[in-house]
RNA sequence: GAGGAUGUAGCUCAGCUGGUUAGAGCGUCUGAUUGUGGUUCAGAAGGUCGUGGGUUCGAGCCCCAUCUUCCUCCCCA
């Protein structure tokens, strides 16, 4: 058979692994600098942990695992009469009980509710893990993607949201990857859907004011028409949406237009403390509010996060907020969350446009010792030698011609060789010649760690 | 899930209106060159033309199905 990938899924060379650790590692390391600690969920979880989180789009979404042994006699009928209940689009769990996780975020919530008498609250969890979805892949948009979340939960701190923010902020500056973070909180949301009929329409809204980037005013206001509201409230919208100006100036705006509603005044003041905080701790970041940020999740409460590369055309690249009531679906109550969440896939490309990964990243082996042919553990000795001094190093695999050897060092681009023949032994010495150069020595074996250390 | 485009050597791509033995560049291998690479030169290998059917005297090219990748929508990271 030929072989090949299932769709939407990949592979991951040498090069690009190196490149993809990079931004894990400096991810990783914000996070425990801010006390979070790792969790590991499994790639499956049972169905009914799944269903019905993400609204009707994501349960089409989620990838369903198959049970094994329906084709044993014994289990026909019952196997049978399930798989109706399927061809109505509905799930069966006598056909599938186990589906692969969507996100990390309800395994988190699972993991809470499960855990809830021996975690120590607030408990701050960072997460690193593949996710999978039934999407139609499209460049940027895969059906197995990794997701990078640290989310806290049993805290309704607003210290939480204001590290969270630093967090981005570092990380990106760690990464050297210029960073808008965009602010919003969805009680301010939800005044405006009070004020344009009901929290009811707050779904209505927030979908179609979150597409303001992408489809334009005039579609965003032909959505709002579609989707029920009259003109006097469309208006309303298009006047919220089109608060722009410094902080200061959106921030005022914002409290003359919605001002006269609680919820919108408490969103407010939090989007205020947010800013004072992350501005005066790290002044360089960039963090503007963004009336028109909304989220299509639902399940957002407060302030909600958006990332943006500078100068780069892509998607957000980050995107998070607070959720009230993270267990409850699990039957745990009051247990709030907040958290963020990293898009690597989308990183790693705005890095490679911005050819921002350093260049030590490709680095591999760093010396290649040539076979030849003198016996092999004058070979290896050296190789010990150097690897005791953590140098990676390798030796050729058999005594041919130079050329061939020159040749698997240039193609995994080792930066030194070194020859050690009879001449060398007979006079205790090892050649050493760094290929960029050119240039080549006769060294005592002993200072060959300190020479290709530099 | 709906609509559109695409697939030819390891890679990037030519291939006329359906007509003999499907080409190029790069890469690979061999030699010039058995202890000195990158350059150069000579040569070689490498293809069930995505897969399966069909039309035709004849299909890389036309038709149908299917898969991949990409684009738009939906939704999202």
């Amino acid at each position: 058979m030929k072989p090949s990938l299932p769709q939407g899924t990949r592979d991951f060379s040498s090069a690009v692994l190196k490149k993809r650790n990079y931004i894990f590692g400096v991810i990783r390391n914000v996070f425990e600098l801010y006390g979070f600690e790792p969790l590991e969920t499994p790639a499956m979880e049972n169905i009914e942990t799944l269903m019905g989180k993400y609204g009707e789009e994501g349960d089409k979404l989620i990838f369903k695992i198959l049970n094994n042994g329906l084709h044993l006699p014994e289990k026909h009928s019952n196997a049978q009469r399930d798989f109706e209940q399927v061809l109505q689009g509905k799930t069966s769990k006598g056909i599938s009980e186990r589906a692969l996780r969507y996100d990390l975020t309800i395994p988190f919530a699972r993991y809470v509710a499960m855990n809830q008498g021996q975690l120590t609250f607030p408990f701050k969890r960072y997460q690193m893990q593949p996710v999978w979805r039934a999407d139609r892949p499209q460049r940027g948009r895969y059906r197995e993607f990794y997701q990078c979340d640290a989310d806290i939960a049993g805290s309704s701190s607003l210290l939480h949201e204001i590290e969270l923010a630093l967090i981005y902020s570092t990380v990106f500056n760690n990464l050297q990857l210029p960073v808008e973070i965009h602010i919003n909180n969805r009680k301010i949301l939800q005044a405006l859907a009070e004020k344009c009929g009901g929290t009811s329409h707050m779904m209505n809204i927030t979908i179609a004011i979150d597409k303001l980037d992408k489809i334009g005013m005039d579609k965003v206001k032909q959505e709002l028409r579609e989707r029920g509201l009259n003109e006097e409230r469309v208006a309303l919208v298009e006047k919220y949406i089109s608060i722009k100006g410094d902080n200061q100036t959106s921030i005022q705006q914002l409290s003359t237009l919605l001002g006269d509603i609680e919820s919108a005044k408490d969103g407010i003041n939090e989007i205020l403390e947010i800013l004072q905080a992350v501005n005066q701790t790290m002044p360089s970041t960039k963090i503007c509010v963004c009336p028109s940020l909304a989220r299509g999740l639902n399940y957002y409460t407060g302030t909600i996060f958006e990332v943006k590369a500078v100068g780069v055309e892509m998607g957000s690249i980050g995107g998070g907020g607070r959720y009230d009531d993270l267990t409850g679906l699990f039957g745990v109550k009051g247990i709030a969350g907040v958290g963020i969440s990293f898009g690597v896939d989308r990183i790693y490309d705005v890095l490679e446009e911005l050819n921002a990964f350093p260049e030590h990243l490709q680095a591999g082996t760093t010396a290649l010792i040539f076979n030849t042919g003198i016996d092999k553990s004058h070979l290896i000795n050296v190789a010990s030698l150097l690897r005791n001094h953590h140098i990676s190093c390798e030796i050729f695999h058999e005594a041919v011609k130079f050329d061939k050897q020159f040749k698997y060092a240039e193609k995994k681009q080792i930066p030194f060789i070194i020859i050690i023949g009879d001449e060398e032994l007979a006079k205790n010495t090892v050649t050493v010649k760094n290929l960029k150069t050119g240039k080549q020595d006769s060294i005592a074996p002993a200072s060959l760690p300190s020479m290709l250390s530099l």
